[in-house]
DNA sequence: GATGAATGAGTCTTCATTCAT
DNA sequence: AATGAATGAAGACTCATTCAT
């Protein structure tokens, strides 16, 4: 029971994989699940025993990213005896881009293809991402309450540092291609997010 | 007659600005020509009087916006006697953001609903962003041997800056809201994109 | 009053033969509304003004060959005093292939695109068909009555013969070329039709 | 599987059988593809399934008058031994006739909606006659070089015994009707064409 | 009379989903 | 569980015809 539950685990997980690799090249809507189920090598009505529409495997993609990065960023722990809060901003960006990387389906998919399906699925992103945003923004609010980070605009800041993770993350997935180590580029992006790219100091 | 050019004109106008609406609202598949003509109170036959086929609006909203962004993005110019590089780094930003904001619908577009719609137009956005990224990156290059960026991975760090501009135009253009103005917006990108956002300046 | 009337009966003849090459060329329903006002130099309201509808216009063109072919085509008067049958026959041949291969266009819309346009045209197509097979097949009885012609299936002969006689029409007139002069094609298949192609005479 | 594929042939076969009756009694045009599913009682899908389109079925039924006449129809042996020439020619009528009145609705599209349809059936038609027309026309030459057949324009001639075929073929084709026996048919057209109508032999 | 922008009914075609085997 | 033939709703596009100018 455990082994026939496991083998359709798996046969799941295979055909999710590979969808995953049509919606990521193909977006929801030109991809068919005529395509999908191609790639898998299975029938038609063997689809929809694993599926309840296309929508339904679309999603589970998407959720698989979400759940997966929401589970990788954690709020940085600013209590006494936890690691350096820039280790730990540090650890929280390679976890993401270290998932991301291995999953450039998935990252294309979650950047590219889940915008604009339908209310559901914005709301999803919405909330996502607005999570995302505000850890981002309260984490400045809290540098600069603690003499850490120069007075700004947080909001528009806290975009500007999620555009540059996901930009990057598109840079680093868009294509098979060679790209730096992951730590290399997570320290040009710290650098870059503390310090900026001017070598003069900023005068107050 | 030109009179008669003007109204066909306006007419085909109209209908691009309220298609640009629904685009923007549902992206290009769940769009429907019925959708359009509805809002804009048109037959079906005359929308086909003014546009060849759903793709052609399509790509005439897609053209207009990468067109026009393509104008107003010009190469720093660093010559004696032109204005400070930042001047001019200000000023193009000011042009991106406000044509942008202005208008929100094509935004949105371009950034939601361009990607994956089938390869002609990935590559015309892959060459669109393509040549900006390059001219992000030569322009940091340029810095450098000028002395004046530090050196850095400028591959990574372009993506990095273009990340930023496309996050907060979809931030101001997301949603109909109050943001704040223009300048202020770049004025805080620039301080970002230059010191970063920490206190304690860069030690060699 | 006149002047005008034949202003207007010039303007819709030169519309009627310019259509006549169009239907001839692509048949009816290939053949737009569009198709014969350029060709014409019209605009679209101004061919609404002299004809009711696509279809009025193509049936003044086949009306215009199936009138005129009616009052070319005469009974064979066996009275005495009148011509020999025979010279009666040539001529008839005579001023039908005289018609069809000075109006190819006629011909082929005739030949090729009338037939089962709807109910209505094959009806006429019937009446004017049958009623000069009647003709052929009343001939050949006579001629059999009177001992000229051998006794045969007359039903058959007389298709066989209209047969002979489309056929060549369409050879004639299918495309641009020099043809032998009709007097020749005539004395061909008069010959033909008499005393068939063999040598051999026919034994009892 | 071989029971699979010929239930899938059968039904083909049913959908195309069906789908001539249509387009002999409506021509393309007129035919709607809803015509035809609702005679074949089946959903709209479900012709798609076995036909690309509407062209597609079309073409199908062409071809398979064409292919089966190119078939039935073979040239005429002359070398001894062969049986008389005129025997092998009322064979190939006797085939050619078998077919046609077997399959009224194909020889009602051949005849009369498949010229015009557009440029590449109009060359499939111009190829196939043309082969049929030389055919006959060669063999009066050879007629004429051996002495059976008198000399003549071969051109016109062919034609002309190309329009008999035809035009019988119409009329017995055209309406449900009690039609003589094709053995029949074949002997008057044949003594037609040998010897004509007249029954005072030719004079040198 | 002439114009041509506007109309909308009519068709073809696609593709996600179902269900009998 | 697996199959794949069948389904039909949905949507794009055409083109003959009208009518205000």
């Amino acid at each position: 029971m455990a082994a026939q539950k496991e083998i359709k685990t798996d046969r799941r997980n295979q055909i999710l994989f590979l969808a995953g690799e049509i919606f990521s090249r193909k977006g929801f809507h030109n991809a068919s699940v005529s395509d999908i189920i191609q790639r898998a090598g299975i029938a038609r009505g063997t689809f929809y025993l694993y599926f309840a529409n296309k929508r339904d495997i679309f999603d589970s993609l998407l959720n698989e990213v979400v759940d997966e990065l929401r589970d990788r960023i954690r709020p940085i722990d600013l209590q006494q005896g936890q690691p350096d809060p820039i280790v730990q901003l540090k650890e929280n960006l390679h976890r993401v881009f270290e998932f991301l990387t291995q999953n450039p389906a998935l990252t294309q998919i979650l950047l590219h293809h889940a915008a604009g399906l339908d209310q559901k699925t914005s709301n999803l992103l919405k909330t996502f991402y607005g999570r995302v945003l505000d850890m981002i923004q309260s984490s400045l609010d809290h540098g600069i309450r603690m003499g850490l980070v120069r007075p700004c605009d947080t909001r528009i800041l806290a975009s500007g540092v999620m555009g540059i993770m996901k930009e990057v993350a598109d840079q680093l997935t868009g294509q098979p291609q060679q790209n730096p180590p992951i730590d290399q580029v997570v320290e040009e992006l710290i650098t870059f997010g503390l310090w900026g790219v001017f070598v003069q100091p900023r005068r107050a």
